[in-house]
Formats: structure tokens, C-alpha cells, sequence
DNA sequence: GTGGTCTAGACCACT
DNA sequence: GTGGTCTAGACCACA
């Protein structure tokens, strides 16, 4: 079968996609506190150095501000997380087509592929 | 032609998903020889040793086999191939999808936004 | 008003200089009553515990002087405040050279750099 | 004596610190390879993690990057490393300037300063 | 209690 | 051998 040579990404990049993912969905609102670092780290089942990479990692970005002695919060700049938004789509849209024509699918080849998929998805929802 | 590899994922594992995209364009041919280790070093600007590599997952994957003596030749299974390239479109469609809607994008939004950066390349295509 | 610290800086760093440099200046007389703790905290958007700290530091280096239920003073001897400045005069300007020197900055380049930087501000001051 | 709230500047910013001197100096020249992590943590006497943390925030700066399995190179983007040069320059003065107004040094009491230190210095070096 | 730095030592993937 | 990630545990300054 198809095991394609998945590169294993690291904990801390996982960490930083799904706290990403809250974010856009709106699970975490601007301003809001996140989790103490050790507190994450024992909720995500890893160590804390882990989370506090993580942490800095969303502070360069941008997405969270780190307040001494408080805890670390998601930034309150809606126009930054509206950005993110829309950066990250755009990203995995143009990666997923650039990986696609690299590998010689016509537009329309992905385009049938992708209602397929639709499709199938629904049908496993009736169930 | 030198290097151009930039992103975080490892050489070998580009190098890999620039040939299998060559087998399923059908730029590589069933059967077809692939360049010797050095010369495909050479070729790439990359250490020998990670083609070596290369092209021992290809073999692991029967994507190609390597003929003592002789070098390394694409199968001649043609089912084989057939296979790898529908389980790399379903496998990248999945996972796109996947991506998208655990971020919380609605099937409108994906759809929606795939069109658009259809039209953006389109024009960029007119110039 | 409200507070307005970025920089990595402790918080009660950035306020300890902020009441030095008001000393130098002779915005604060000797002798002058600070305001309360509380007053100070709230004024500077700022935990009463660590203006608690800004004064006590400014009490151990012989800045102010707290008295017994009546409040917290800039001392009123005057040598030490003439030192202050010369001190921390002295202290900038060292730290300064040895900085740009250890980066490998010629005397000419600093000087010509300041003399740059003075004219900058001049046309900007002349808006 | 003005021991001046000195506030301890983290170990592996003193070392970047350290390494961009070596750069603007032209110790280390553009595509030089620094030590090893492993090495340079043993030169000074530091936990390779903080090394490799360096590193990494010099390859942030894109003032180093790392090759897999090869090393940590000084960039070979001279514009770069002329643009670290002007930017540290730069800042410092600014830095150092707006210190010392604050304080409420007039430019002429700053100059002075400067000039007569220069001299201090002068005479010493002539021992 | 909170974030930030540092150490010691381990394991892994890449070249 | 090289960079990169992760753990475990410690200490500190800040609020």
C-alpha cells in the first residue's frame, strides 16, 4: 500500500498547528489566556520546555503575547488572526495544487477527485 | 542543473518525490534506466550517499529495482505504477481536506478558494 | 494615564529609570514626596507590588527615603543626586564605547555616526 | 557607588551578541562554518542546547544557516551582513542618545562627555 | 504561580 | 559527526 514516506513533524510544530487551528475556529478568542505552560504541557501529555517552545514560537508570530508572572495570552490583534486566516489557507491551497500539477494531474483530474471525495465523505456521514 | 532546495523537509525525501512525480508524468518510462548514483549526484549537486538512499526506498516501495552491475531501472510494473498514482492522489486529497476542515473551513470556503487561486494562475498565465 | 512598556525589560527596571531620569532632570526635587504606592501603580497601569519594589531598590541606593506613615521621598541630599548623574553619565558613555569598539567601530565611525544621527533629529525637529 | 540596577542579560544573547561582533569585525567571514554545536558549546563552557539555540536564532536573523548533517555557515549574503552592521550602528546610537536626553543630558554636556572619555582612554593607552 | 533560562543526557534523521 | 527534538529537573526573576 501507498505508505508514502511521511517525515514525521515534530510535537512542538503539531502543538503549534492545533493551537492554530482553535484559533481560527474561534475556540480561542483574542485576549484569551492560554493554558500555563505547565499546565499544557501536563494536559498535552509532554514537557514543559515543549510548550514553552511553543509559546515563543506563537509570540514571534504574532498570534499570542507572553505577560511576565500572568501567563501567556492569544493577541488581541483581530486584524493578525484574520491574516492568519487567510495565510494559511491560501498556503495549503497553493501547496496542495503546486504538489498536484508536479505530479502531472490535470485541473480537472483534481477537481473530479475532490467532489469524489465529497461524495464519499457524505455517504460515511448517512451512515 | 544545480540545486534548489530550500524547505524544511529532507533532501532525500525531495529528491524521491521529484522522481516518483517523473514516473507518474511518464517523463520515466517503465523499464526506463535512471541516471548512475554519481551522475544523478552530480546532476542534483547532492552528496552521493543521499542518492543512495533515494534509491534504495524506491526499491523498498518496487517503484524500481536495481539490476547488478547494470544500475537501477524504473519497474516494469506497470500496475505498480498505475497504483502509486491513485493512491497519491487520493492520499494528498484526504489529507488536504483533512487539513482544511480540522481548521475549520467550511467545504464552501475550500471550494471557493481553490476556484480563485484557479482564476489568480489563470491570469498570471495570459502574461 | 496608562502604561506604555514593550521593551524585555523588567517592568520595575523601566519605572526605576523613569523616576531616575525625572531626578536628574530636577523634575523631582529633593525632597519631594513620591506618590503612593498605590497612586504610583495606578497611574502607571501597574501592580502595586511592583512599585513596592521600584521604591524599596530606590531606598537602597540612597534615592528616597521612606517615612513611617507618611510616604516615600526623594532624598534631600544633594551630593548624592549630583553623583547619580555623574555616575550614571559616566556609566552610559563607557558602556556605550566599549560596545560599539567591541563590535569593531572606529572612533571616526562613532563620532560620525552620532554627528548623523544629531542632524537627523534637527530636520525632524523641524517639521 | 552607581551599581546600577544591572539587569543580567541571558547567556545565549551574550553569545549571539559575541558572534555578531565576530561578523561585523570580519573574524568570521560570509560562508565561514562556525563550530559545531558540540564545539562551541565545549569553547565556552555552555550546554550544547543553548549553543543550538544560538543558532537557531542566527538563522532567524538569517545571519547563519544550517546544513543537515554538515554545519552552521555565516550567511553568504554580504547585504545582509553589511545591513547587521548599520542596523547594530545604529541602534546603538540611538539607543544611547535617547538614554541620555532622557535623562536630560543636554547635547553639549553628551559630547563632552564622550570627548573627554576618548581622552581618558587616550592617556591610558599611552602607558 | 508564571514565564524564561540553563543543564544533563538521550535519541533521531540527515550527510 | 552534524543539526534538531525531546525529556527531566533545576533555578530565577517577575507580578
Amino acid at each position: 500500500m501507498g505508505k508514502d514516506f511521511s517525515s514525521k513533524t515534530p510535537i512542538y510544530l503539531q502543538i503549534i498547528q492545533h493551537i492554530c487551528s482553535q484559533i481560527i475556529r474561534g475556540d480561542l478568542q483574542p485576549g484569551e489566556k492560554l493554558p500555563s505552560v505547565r499546565e499544557m504541557a501536563l494536559k498535552m501529555g509532554v514537557n514543559p520546555n515543549t510548550i514553552q517552545r511553543v509559546y515563543m514560537e506563537l509570540e514571534r508570530e504574532s498570534l499570542a503575547e507572553a505577560r511576565r508572572g500572568q501567563g501567556t495570552f492569544v493577541t488581541e490583534n483581530r486584524d493578525r488572526l484574520q491574516q492568519l486566516r487567510l495565510d494559511l489557507k491560501h498556503d495549503r491551497i497553493k501547496t496542495f495544487i503546486a504538489d498536484m500539477t508536479e505530479m502531472g494531474f490535470t485541473t480537472e483530474e483534481i477537481s473530479l477527485g475532490l467532489v469524489e471525495y465529497f461524495a464519499k465523505s457524505l455517504n460515511e456521514g448517512d451512515k
